[in-house]
RNA sequence: GGGGGGUUAGCUCAGCGGCUAGAGCGCCUGUUUUACACACAGGAGGUCACAAGUUCGAAUCUUGUACUCCCCACCA
């Protein structure tokens, strides 16, 4: 019989083998139960020194479920949160969801499918229904999944990005921009996807090497008889809505033609050959077909030299009827086949080459993207993007590791203005209004409430534009719409600015970047002081992991199999700073061997007449002590010291080796081997405190058998660990 | 086209100017030594991608080469 935690226990009722069933879910709850998840809700010592420390999740998307690299991202911040809680930090780990407009909309759109519909059957109020009921059953799957990992999240300040303070916050900011004059609407080349019916960004886009043929077509000179140019393309269809042949201002070959007249053959149009230096002599003939309204480049060609528009492909991905009647109504791949017919029956088809290239895909869907005119809504980007350069080169906002930087600038230097509207259904809606009566470019205005008058006209009932708001835009305010802003709220007070962002290098422009500069604009200081770009985790063999490939590893599988302690350990390990690592399950055995290491230490030290020491036991070099004795204090000291300035540094995966080592080889090894051949009660003590430290150390990284053991230790006074003293 | 990684034991990775190059997993031999066989004791296994250079000394620094992965970009 032993005396374990107050109460008496039978040796065999403790189990030899570690089990983080028992353990876990039971541990978990105990947590939440404690309350100590929420800042505001932990004991007094934590508000003596009001410290705040805080992390906003990157919020995951309501249709996701957890991923390797969620795991990995929970982990690494749950690390830093209940580091700097045992730290006595007021710390905050501020969980929710994104309602990732496009993403979840094609989600709903696929069930509708299954049934035979599609969201124009339902309509738009209906549609949104659904997707909030789709929201309401499996939104929050994520979030619950991150509880078997351990996170210790803050569940009581959740958020969604379409929860109605939060909406208000991303309209504010709107209004915002738009008071300003920033947001403008304009015409536009803009990536199309016609499955999805709405424009997307530049790096909603994902690109595939695809091959196809490069087509050489003679474009006849108006004045010269038998005389052509001939132009090299990829897509032949959009011939049909060219305005010029554009070469380059330094190319011998076609100097002399520049102003002259082709005759654009099928549509027999004249079109002008002009001189622009976005032409690459080297490429094909040199000389390229101008298509102003389906080709980014081409448009800004066509801006610079006055051209006219024609607009062949529609937003349905179909042809047009200015493509003429042969073509009109056919898809553009069908149109590509007819206008090459056409060619060779007028032998302008010079020849073909096979080409391969990429092509643009909508990150969504993978439909090919088709480049369109279209009237969007802007956001100007020039001094938005000053602000987010300046933020990094004053080293306000920091990265880890410091490359990354890199690409930020890259992108930031030379971004367009970012187009925020998305022809979704699902999303916050803009708050702009067309005058029924006013034509013309003035004919809207801007309104939070719905208005009760026209404010152009007084008289009609305006229209609300159907448009939503980029998702992006919603979540370039997390960190504070979190928070309440643009409220001042306590929260905002005490929270603000945050500390860390933990997040994938995937969106560090997509979000980081947008992030920072609505942070300095809105409220004039930096969103987080440091973005720990961590890890991407590939297959074994190095490749991307997909769902669509099956090649991805599900988390919760792991979990289930060696427990939660042993598959943020196998992550961790592994997270040595680099920025890919290779999933390989050996190091969620090592994670669970080594809990199981743990385990049985401890069953050691506190079967073995555990002496009684006080809760703040604090044992320094002193002359009562052996040399081992004295050996293994530095050994701790050593590694307190060690853990911290890992930490300090991001450098997850060499804290957990350096602990590993620690507690398997200095510990375990040697220091308890040498206690079995050693009667001394100081040692006793020593032997305990070191299990104490040990269990402290390793909490942040394996928080349910640390806390589990630490329940069982002979202290008095003993709270749970979560909140214990970190070891000085 | 531009940029950034990587190449070290069978596998996944540390080490990034200086003791016989390390860990986990795997493998081999032994041990049921009363915390742990998810363990312990011991062992095999590496021209640190290649080449040249800097240095008293290089896996570590420089340059080049090869292979590989990932980003970005308006070569139609």
């Amino acid at each position: 019989m032993l005396v374990i935690y107050g109460m008496t226990q039978n040796l065999s009722q403790i189990s030899k083998a570690y089990d983080p069933k028992q353990v876990e879910q039971k541990t978990y709850r105990l947590w939440e139960k404690s309350g100590f998840f929420d800042p505001d809700r932990l004991p007094k010592s934590y508000t003596l020194n009001p410290k705040p420390y805080t992390i906003v999740i990157p919020p995951p998307n309501i249709t996701g479920s957890l991923h390797m690299g969620h795991a990995l991202n929970a982990t690494t911040q749950d690390i830093l949160i209940r580091w700097h809680r045992m730290r006595g930090f007021k710390t905050l780990w501020l969980p929710g969801t994104d309602h990732a407009g496009i993403a979840t909309q094609n989600v709903v759109e696929k069930e509708l499918k299954k049934e035979g519909k599609n969201r124009h059957d339902l309509g738009r109020k209906k549609f949104e229904e659904r997707v909030w009921k789709w929201r309401g059953k499996y939104g929050d799957i994520i979030l619950d999944q991150l509880k078997k990992l351990g996170a210790s999240c803050d569940w009581s300040r959740t958020r969604f990005t379409m929860d109605p303070d939060y909406v208000h916050a991303v309209l504010f900011a709107f209004k915002h921009y738009f008071d300003k004059g920033w947001i403008y609407r304009g015409e536009r080349v803009i990536n199309w996807c016609p499955r999805c019916s709405t424009s997307l960004s530049d790096l909603e886009l994902e690109y595939k090497e695809e091959k196809g043929k490069l087509w050489y077509i003679k474009y006849p000179l108006k004045d010269k008889k038998n005389a052509s140019v001939t132009v090299a393309t990829t897509r032949p269809e959009t011939m049909l809505g060219d305005a010029a042949v554009a070469v380059n201002p330094k190319d011998t070959r076609y100097k002399s033609q520049v102003g002259e007249t082709l005759i654009l053959p099928i549509k027999d149009r004249e079109i002008p050959i002009v001189a622009d230096k976005l032409v690459e002599a080297e490429f094909g003939t040199g000389a390229v077909k101008v298509t102003p309204n389906h080709d980014i480049a081409d448009f800004e060609i066509s801006e610079r030299h006055n051209l006219p528009r024609y607009q062949v492909i529609g937003e349905d991905g179909r042809m047009t009827k200015m493509a003429g009647k042969i073509c009109e109504g056919l898809t553009t791949l069908e149109c590509r086949q007819k206008v090459v017919d056409e060619l060779e029956k007028l032998k302008l088809l010079e020849k073909i080459e096979d080409y391969t290239h990429r092509v643009s895909k909508c990150y969504r869907c993978e439909n090919t993207v088709e480049p369109l005119i279209s009237k969007q809504w802007f956001l100007k980007m020039d001094e938005l993007a000053k602000m987010a350069i300046r933020a990094v080169k004053k080293n306000e906002v920091k990265f880890h590791p410091k490359r990354w930087e890199k690409v930020y600038f890259d992108w930031l230097a030379n971004t367009r203005d970012w187009c925020v509207s998305r022809q979704l259904w699902w999303g916050h809606q803009l708050p702009i209004w067309y005058c029924e009566n006013k034509k013309g470019e003035d004919n809207y205005f801007l309104s939070l409430e719905k208005p009760k008058t026209c404010l152009k006209c007084k008289t009609c009932k305006p229209k609300q534009d159907e448009d939503v708001l980029d998702t992006w835009f919603s979540s370039a305010l997390w960190p504070f719409a979190t928070l309440g802003w643009p409220q001042k709220t306590k929260d905002l007070k005490t929270f603000y600015p945050t500390q860390v962002l933990s997040t994938d290098r995937g969106i560090i422009n997509l979000w980081v970047g947008r992030m920072v500069f609505s942070s300095y604009e809105f409220l004039n200081i930096r969103p987080f002081k440091d973005v720990y770009i961590h890890a991407t985790v590939l297959t074994r063999e190095g490749k991307r992991m997909s769902k669509s490939l099956g090649t991805g590893i599900d988390p919760l599988e792991l979990i289930e199999k060696y427990g939660s302690d042993a598959t943020r350990f196998g992550l961790i390990w592994q997270a040595m700073g680099g920025q890919d690592i290779r999933f390989a399950e050996e190091h969620f055995l090592a994670g669970k061997k080594f809990c199981n290491k743990m385990w049985n230490a401890s069953r050691f030290v506190l079967t073995n007449k555990p002496p009684q020491i006080k809760r703040g036991y604090q044992r320094r070099l002193t002359q009562n002590l052996t040399k081992e004795d004295k050996k293994f204090l530095k050994q701790l000291d050593e590694i307190i010291a060690t853990t911290n300035k890992d930490l300090e540094q991001f450098r997850f995966g060499q804290a957990l080796h350096r602990l590993y080592n620690f507690f398997w080889h200095t510990y375990c090894d040697s220091y308890i081997e040498y206690t079995k051949k050693q009667n001394s009660k100081e040692t006793d003590k020593l032997l305990l405190y070191g299990l104490i430290t040990s269990l402290k150390l390793l909490h942040p990284f394996i928080p349910f058998i640390t806390e589990e053991i630490y329940k069982t230790l002979p202290l008095k006074n003993k709270k749970l660990l979560l909140i214990e003293e970190w070891p000085k």
